[in-house]
DNA sequence: AATATTCATCGTATATTTACGATATACGTG
DNA sequence: CACGTATATCGTAAATATACGATGAATATT
């Protein structure tokens, strides 16, 4: 099979990857939790979802590998804050897409 | 295991389901490609994707679902557009959602 | 040194996604 | 009616995602 660069641009396999890395609930609830805070939001983020402190984790680690949001280690805790310059690409990104208008015939 | 409708809000479901509709390198294209065309862009979007027809069926069927395209038959052909209502809701919730502020300290 | 706290990772089960070729459906044309 | 065109669906294989409990690693506290 063809590799993912040799087809889609740049740009499009990273929006791609912002856009999974916000296609489940939890994850739109983490950023939204962390958006919330005006400090860099730490630990027990499980605490305010149905999830156990294992699927977090992963979901964390998820948000992490896309990029929008950084481990900020402070022992023994972790602090977790949205990566702005990455948060910024990715809306710059959903911007350009939205920007082009819809069918107005349909 | 919970239904997501006991944990996360409508909202955040619905938001979630967008970003999932746009997870795919394929489905960013085909939205690209439906919002180019100032009309209903027809049929063969197969032959600019590097993918099979029953491929691409399959990605436009998960755009529908999600309410993203809407697809008008006027046979033999089948017009997708870009669903105007649904498409300016996910850009609000993305809206909303990417307005909340990184945090500075990390 | 023993224990507690915080978080990641492993192992695992199940579900979903992705992709393709083959086939089915619906319609128009010769 | 046979055939072509456009598209969806089926069957299937492989990969990825989701979730959990158990365990591991690092550090702080007693």
């Amino acid at each position: 099979m063809k590799k993912e660069t040799d087809v889609y641009s740049d740009d499009e396999v990273k929006l791609a990857r912002f856009a999974k890395a916000l296609s489940h609930p939890a994850r739109i609830q983490i950023m939204k939790l962390l958006a919330s805070q005006n400090s860099c939001f730490c630990g027990n983020i499980a605490g305010y979802l149905p999830l156990s402190q294992s699927t977090v984790s992963q979901h964390l680690k998820e948000l992490k590998d896309a990029g929008l949001i950084i481990a900020n280690v402070k022992q023994p805790k972790i602090y977790y804050c949205i990566c702005k310059e990455n948060w910024d690409m990715a809306k710059k990104f959903l911007d350009a897409l939205f920007e082009k208008k819809a069918c107005e015939i349909c």
